[in-house]
Formats: C-alpha cells, sequence, structure tokens
DNA sequence: CCGTATCCAATAAGATACTG
DNA sequence: CAGTATCTTATTGGATACGG
C-alpha cells in the first residue's frame, strides 16, 4: 500500500514495474509492451529503417514504433545506427543479446500457431514467413537436403540455405539460389504452409527443388478444445 | 483506414488485434496482456485458487486477475475445476497446452535474467524460485547426481527430483526427501543463485548433499553494455 | 523522405470498497 | 474466500503538424 503511494509520488519514472525478482517478469518489463516483440522480430535478419518497419509492422502508428525503439535501446536490445556513406540513412538494429531472444519468441510462435484460435489468413511480412521456415523446418525431413532457396517479396529478397536439417537465413539478393521463390508473403506461406498450388506464386529455377523444399515444413498440430 | 472504422464500428469485441497471421502476433493475443504469463507461470505445477494466485503475484488487483483468468479460459490455456470434495474449492489449472508454452516462457526468463538491469533482490514466488531450477541446472554439473531435494516456503512445499541432469518438480509435502530447504523465496534463490551462506536459511537432512546441489544451477552470464 | 512532438479519444490497468 | 463494481490514472492508437 505504501509502495503503490511511493510509486505513484515518483511520478512515471519508475511507473508499472512489476517488482518481482522472477526472470519472466523482468522479459515482461524488457519486452511486455505491446508491439515490442514484434519490432524484434522484424530486426532478426538485420538493420532496418523507421519507414521499413512502420510499412512491416501494418497497424503500427509512427509515435508508438518510437516510442518502442528508444525503449528497446534504452533496455539493450536495439542499437540506432547510421549505414556507412553513401547510403548514411539511419537504422536500427537488434544488439547481439537482443537477438538471443529471437529464437525464444520464435517458440513463442510456433507454440501460439497451434491455438485453434489462430488465423492464418491474415498477412504477415516478410520477416514472418522466413522466420516460420526457420521454426518448422523438420530435421528430419530435411536430411540430406542441401540447397540455397531465395525468396523475392517486391524489393526484398532473402536467401535460406537448408543444410544440416537446418536453415540459414541472410536477407540480400536471391540471385545465386537453386530455386528462388517470388510473390507475397502471403501466397508463399499459402504455397508452403497451406497447401496452396503452386501456380499461385511464381518460381524461378529448379521446380523440382521447390516442390520438395516445401515438403519440409509440417505444421505443428492443432489443439483439441479442451 | 477502413479497417480502422470497421475494428471501431464493431465496438470492443475485436477491439486491439494485431491482424498478423505470424504465431508470434498470435501469441501477444493469447499472452501479450499484462500479467498473462505471470498468471500462467503460477499455475505450472498444478493448479491454485483465486486467492493463491492474487497473494503470489503480489501487485496484482483482483479485477485484473479475473480478467486474466477469464481470458485465458477463453482461449484456453486455463480451466477453472472444482477440487473434488470434501476440498469443493475453485481451482484454477493450466491446460495441457498451456503447460507447453511454460518452457518457452522460462526460457524467456533465462534470457532476461541476463539483463543489466535485472534486479534479483526484488522478491519472487516459490513458483518462480523453483522454476529458475528447473530452468538453469546444467545438466553438465548434475551430471550422476541422483537426488531428492525438497523446499518449504511457509505451507508450501515442492519436491524436486534430480536426475539424468534434469530437474523434476511435483508441489506436495517434502517429507520423503534427502535434503529440504526451508526458508523464504528470496532467502533460498540467494543461496542456491546468488552464493548466499547457507547458513541463512534452515536445512533439514544431507548437508552435504545440499552443498553439492546448489552448485547446479550456474547463472547465465550478464550481458555487457554495448 | 525520415522521423518527432503534440493532441485527443478509446482502452486497459490500478486502488478501493463492497457483495454473495 | 471469490470475485464485482466503481472510480481514477496510465497507456494506446490515430491524426496531424512540425523539424531536418
Amino acid at each position: 500500500m505504501q509502495l503503490q503511494k511511493l510509486t505513484k509520488a515518483r511520478g512515471n519514472e519508475e511507473k508499472r514495474r512489476f517488482d518481482d525478482a522472477c526472470g519472466l517478469a523482468h522479459a515482461m518489463e524488457l519486452l511486455g509492451e505491446r508491439w515490442a516483440m514484434l519490432v524484434l522480430r522484424e530486426l532478426a535478419y538485420g538493420s532496418r529503417r523507421f519507414s521499413d518497419l512502420k510499412h512491416d509492422l501494418q497497424g503500427i502508428s509512427a509515435n508508438v514504433l518510437t516510442q518502442r525503439l528508444t525503449e528497446l535501446e534504452a533496455r539493450g536490445l536495439v542499437r540506432k545506427t547510421k549505414l556507412p556513406p553513401p547510403a548514411a540513412v539511419q537504422v536500427y538494429e537488434a544488439t547481439r543479446w537482443g537477438l538471443e531472444a529471437v529464437p525464444v519468441i520464435a517458440s513463442l510462435g510456433k507454440w501460439a500457431a497451434r491455438s485453434p484460435l489462430h488465423n492464418p489468413e491474415l498477412r504477415m511480412s516478410h520477416v514472418s514467413v522466413v522466420m516460420s521456415l526457420q521454426t518448422l523446418i523438420s530435421a528430419e525431413r530435411a536430411k540430406g537436403f542441401d540447397a540455397r532457396v531465395g525468396f523475392r517479396f517486391g524489393d526484398t529478397s532473402y536467401v535460406t540455405t537448408v543444410h544440416d536439417g537446418a536453415l540459414d537465413v541472410e536477407r540480400r539478393d536471391a540471385d545465386d539460389c537453386d530455386v528462388t521463390f517470388i510473390g507475397s508473403p502471403s501466397e508463399i506461406a499459402a504455397v508452403i504452409h497451406g497447401g496452396a498450388p503452386i501456380e499461385m506464386i511464381k518460381v524461378e529455377g529448379d521446380l523440382e527443388l521447390a516442390e520438395r523444399f516445401r515438403t519440409l515444413f509440417p505444421l505443428p498440430e492443432k489443439v483439441a478444445v479442451g
């Protein structure tokens, strides 16, 4: 009771804390605000500029994005840097430690995708599509599969490398791939995860490889209602 | 623009969605509200009643707890049940699927504990102490260690079993243990994680075993500022 | 174009008192 | 004990205007 008074007296400096030494409570102080984990997700494969983030996190407003980035920076998860000239634009990137949270939040996503309430029809950012591949790849099915698979989403491309049952991701031009998927994130997700006909998207390169590639990502089973 | 209007028109039925097919976004819809993950954490080792939760989640208000439990129930993570007679009290328990999120949020806690901003001096619930042991145990250090270690926090006890480098937890009377730690959650955490003198707490049983036990849980390294 | 700052309305959270 | 009801405060999101 006195504590609450104190907190209030301190103004909005140390406002809403959990006052709990549990790591999870601290995680919520670091990443618990609305949008925070999604911002971090967007930085998983390299730095991005403000307008990219604003565009890909459809629905976030500029002021909220500014606030999340500022907080994440103050907490050591994100760094604000300038790209080297001649670009010299300002970008945000995840710190090494911030990046270490990415596999954990990806697992959270994998867990949540099993919810009966989950609607995979909604739009996705390209980062989430690529991350879903990295998260859902079946080591068993991908055993012996060795290939470089590219993705072109408008003007952003990714190169993924399947090797040793895992999938590695880089954001860069996909011009040296065995096969490249071209389409919107939702279309590509529908083809790979939803079993939609592959003709829905454009595929450049080894079409047979593309067909095999898209069997490597079994969707986790939905949970029963009870 | 039309979407926002629509959402508003629908009233408070489908208010603040991320409208993102990404699993992580859905995870935030399931567990993203303040306190939600901590409520789930409290249910990790078995059912609890409203007042237990309210007591252990120090700082939560009754109406917020009610709301979180109602939401978690509607989303399939939590179930409201009645204990069999003669107790016949109402309790909340995590569903099987809800429990599957626990290791993930525990990893999130492990990650967050490395933050320079983390303050381990604050109070902890008994669940968080026991969960920290389960999360931080070093398989390497615990190799060959086989013991049943009890914890008594006031009137709540846990029995942990170290076997094959892992730690199993049950919430029940700790009367059949090789050694039992007795104290407050913070004191026990200080002794096991903080290297505080073991005399700070009470230990019943094999004291030498207790000394070895507390070396099994190396704290993850703090991150550097940059 | 890349943000930041400010203002406003709608929600969510918190404190407290109260009921079955 | 297990919540509701009510009131106050804090946070959110959207719009818009502003600075580099």
